[in-house]
DNA sequence: TGTATATGTCGATAGACATCGAACACTCCG
DNA sequence: CGGAGTGTTCGATGTCTATCGACATATACA
């Protein structure tokens, strides 16, 4: 369960990451309600795929440096790593997060 | 020849055509240069890749509503959409264009 | 100690994508 | 007209990605 430094950022992949409708919505929620556990990530997206493909989601999100992992007993809770972020990308996750919801793609 | 209208851009299509470190090295160009003919674009991103890809990625560009081209000659000029960008995803393009070249990904 | 809950991993599959060279189309200029 | 310059399209290829179901793992709880 590796995180990237903040030096390791990389543009493109953080575009990649969040280059998803799912993902989009995915990333929403830690935004909006701090620290979230992977069940409710999920549902409070209003996401339905299968958990694997969440699972896969998520990691993509993790490796590219979005979001952090924290294990708390059996869940898995998520924050978004918005200072890391900011300090990298200046603008970036606050233009992605304030898009209308009817903007960011079909699913 | 087409380009989308102002009100189908969506994000995640535009986050897919600048997840790439090539295109997100040729919208430089244009963003410093104003519009900018298709081989000095190329160039002065300094993109060693064959003409075919280089129509690609700006296919992928022009398709998600980043970029402008307008036919002048046999040459093609290009622009970034800047005020349509601006306009659906404020700050978006900024930060993009504001992150320092070391950081938008490997080649 | 089981049993339920929460989540990651694996293997498969289907579709998307980056890349290239070759061939084609169009414009400009001599 | 014909060659040079500019760029697109096509077909092939290898790689990446999204998705799933099944299985594994780990914690929590009775």
């Amino acid at each position: 369960m590796a995180h990237p430094e903040p030096a390791d950022l990389r543009l493109d992949k953080v575009l990649a990451a969040l280059a998803d409708p799912a993902r989009l919505l995915a990333v929403r929620a830690p935004a909006e309600q701090g620290e979230s556990p992977c069940t409710g990530l999920q549902q409070a997206a209003g996401l339905d795929i299968s958990r694997s493909t969440f699972s896969h989601h998520q990691r993509v999100l993790r490796e590219a440096g979005v979001i952090r992992v924290r294990v708390d007993g059996s869940r898995r809770m998520f924050s978004l790593r918005r200072a890391e972020l900011d300090s990298c990308f200046p603008g970036l996750l606050d233009s992605v997060l304030n898009t209308a919801p009817e903007l960011l793609g079909a699913r």
